[in-house]
DNA sequence: TGTATCTTGTTATTGTATTACACTTGAGGG
DNA sequence: CCCTCAAGTGTAATACAATAACAAGATACA
């Protein structure tokens, strides 16, 4: 595993959250999300399968699934719907939904909170939740 | 098939557009604007291909996958990532980026086109392309 | 007629996600 | 201490979504 500087920071973060919350950030669990963490964009799950089992005991689909749940459900990653794949949050518990940029040459993520602007919402829709993934060029591959 | 007012409507905008932009909208494609048209809602490819083959000729995943990609590269349909699900588009050539407002217990869509804002974009970000999906009670939900 | 391009048919495969059921573990409550 | 319940995990099979690869027909046009 790379070492990343504020690697364990984040995974501290997110023991205390779950902590918080009342909820168990089990192995399994942790791991997928160092897992996320460590990876230089969003990542698959069945990759995360691939590299959750090198050992003997082959880990299955649902071990991966049920790990990437939790983690999406408490908030500490995202699922990028329109790359089937998913991606740690590097915000807290911060208001409003992931609003996700993603450089379409070299996969990078970076990601907001935002609260949806009502403006042009249709007479009457009441909001719960929204997915906003945004494509493009990061500042870093412009220059090519 | 139900009759919708506007159905031939639409598919007449439909041939229009193919003409004014060179490509053939065959009957293929043609039926499977008709079934998205039709539905009350997003529509899987899987439910396209069982209802486009009532007949003998079985038809197989790829002639489904084929027309789909064609209508949206046209801009006739638009792809609902989060429900791997496509759905008609209803409004022209109109400028900017599908914006869809899903209800979640009725299943229907309404939909804008918009640029997105700028506002909150990441420094030097390029934006392309955007996937917009607002999910909550429509309207007529609410009362219930 | 030849030939290039677009469209469709067909078979097989890959990729993504869930169902269902068995098993373990740990926390209360008698 | 034993019982029971709930949460988490293991495992096998399956369902659902999308693509690859190649053959075959159709159209346009030199
Ligand atoms: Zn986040
Ligand atoms: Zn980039
Ligand atoms: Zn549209
Ligand atoms: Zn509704």
């Amino acid at each position: 595993m790379t070492l990343h500087s504020d690697l364990t920071h984040s995974l501290a973060e997110a023991e205390a959250l779950c902590a918080r919350k009342g909820v168990s950030l089990t192995p399994i669990r942790k791991r997928v999300l160092e897992l996320l963490l460590d990876a230089d964009g969003p990542v698959k799950a069945y990759d995360l399968l691939a590299q959750l089992k090198p050992g003997a005991g082959a880990a299955q689909p649902p071990t991966v699934y049920r790990a990437l749940d939790f983690l999406v459900s408490t908030g500490l990653a995202h699922k990028v719907e329109s790359l089937n794949a998913y991606t740690a949050c590097i915000h807290g518990e911060e208001a409003g939904g992931p609003v996700l940029f993603i450089c379409e040459k070299c996969g990078a993520v970076q990601e907001q909170h935002a609260h949806a602007k009502l403006k042009d919402m249709p007479e009457g829709f009441q909001l719960t939740r929204s997915v906003v993934e945004h494509y493009g060029l990061c500042a870093n591959c412009q220059a090519a």
